[in-house]
DNA sequence: AAGTGGTTCATACGTACGTTCTAGACGGTC
DNA sequence: GACCGTCTAGAACGTACGTATGAACCACTT
């Protein structure tokens, strides 16, 4: 707290009296990141339903709509100097209670939405797979921006790595995905 | 460090004595945990090239050899209700120069050889997309030895869970990483 | 029996942390 | 010009933490 407000130019006591605790504090900072992100998610993931008409959207434009906001969001402030996906990514492993809480009460709406996709693009498969698969994509989203790549070693070149990232991603989950609908069966 | 030592029924002090100092003691359990692990991979990863013979072992096979061994050792501690993966995963995401260089020190090994064996097998790709794959498929373990399944909710039916998990994460990954070989180009 | 090296323990020390308390500064209203 | 809600600043409090210290203990040799 007394680094926060000294890099905010702010007293200690300024901390307590505008968020109370140390946890409103982290919660209006998570808070401020991520509802525009998933608010943005949520219109990508309604344009592509739309622009599909009647059949389901494709799994490509569906994670599309997952991914890029996080990559156009963290571009904006990676400019500013600023990582706040870092934090996210940390907090997503910590064990404490109220972060948990947290996650799971602002990514409800997007966790519902999505997985409502999936489950219509991919009607062969059960509900269950598709959650694992869901999770297994978020979690490639966190590790990149949690900046894990190579153990630091991209961090020089960010700029021109996170587009090569991107589409590596987008690849990657993108075939991840696809292998539901194409096997029939459970994995081997 | 208090809560350490109580639960292994131990002092304080003790704690000091025989590790020196907390860094020290965190090197030593995840060096007791990350090398048995990191030397089953790469055993399982020689039988694969060696049953192989002279083609390139299969991305399945290198995959197999990368993943299995980290479910099968926290099948293992997990029903002594132990969960180390879990203190690995977290540290993952810490910024601590210390772990980080932990980190790279305890992988390098595996990194290097998982590396070459799927430049091996993918001889088409550069080395640089190969790099962001096996990151990400590293991201999809980290994720998973978290526990991070739909935010808690598989934490009862664990047993369970783990097979699924296990299955779903192969043939994600498994579809992820063989997307490098029908590409020509870049993705998209 | 005395000594010795290795080990355990209780206690203390210094520091860092989140929060609280109290006084004061600023800006607008009557 | 006094009044008041909003905000800030500095100091203090209580606690938790990692580490250091010195005394006790135990098995074993001589």
């Amino acid at each position: 707290m007394r680094a926060l407000a000294r890099a905010a130019g702010a007293s200690l006591s300024s901390t307590s009296y505008h968020f109370g605790t140390k946890e409103a504090l982290l919660e209006a900072v998570l808070r401020r990141r991520a509802e525009p992100m998933n608010a943005l998610r949520l219109l990508r993931l309604d344009e592509a339903e739309r622009s599909a008409g009647d059949v389901p959207a494709s799994i490509e434009s569906i994670l599309d709509a997952f991914v890029r906001p996080l990559f156009e969001m963290r571009a904006a402030s990676s400019a500013r100097g600023v990582r706040p996906a870092w934090v996210a990514a940390r907090l997503f492993f910590d064990s404490a209670p109220v972060v948990s809480r947290m996650a799971s009460e602002l990514f409800r709406d997007v966790d519902a939405r999505f997985l409502a996709a999936l489950e219509h693009s991919l009607p062969r498969r059960e509900r269950r797979e598709i959650e694992i698969a869901y999770q297994l994509t978020n979690g490639l989203l966190i590790h990149f921006a949690a900046g894990h790549f190579l153990r630091g070693e991209f961090d020089e070149e960010r700029g021109a790595s996170d587009e090569a990232v991107l589409s590596g991603l987008l690849a990657y989950a993108g075939a991840g995905l696809r292998s539901l609908e194409r096997e029939e069966g459970r994995a081997r």
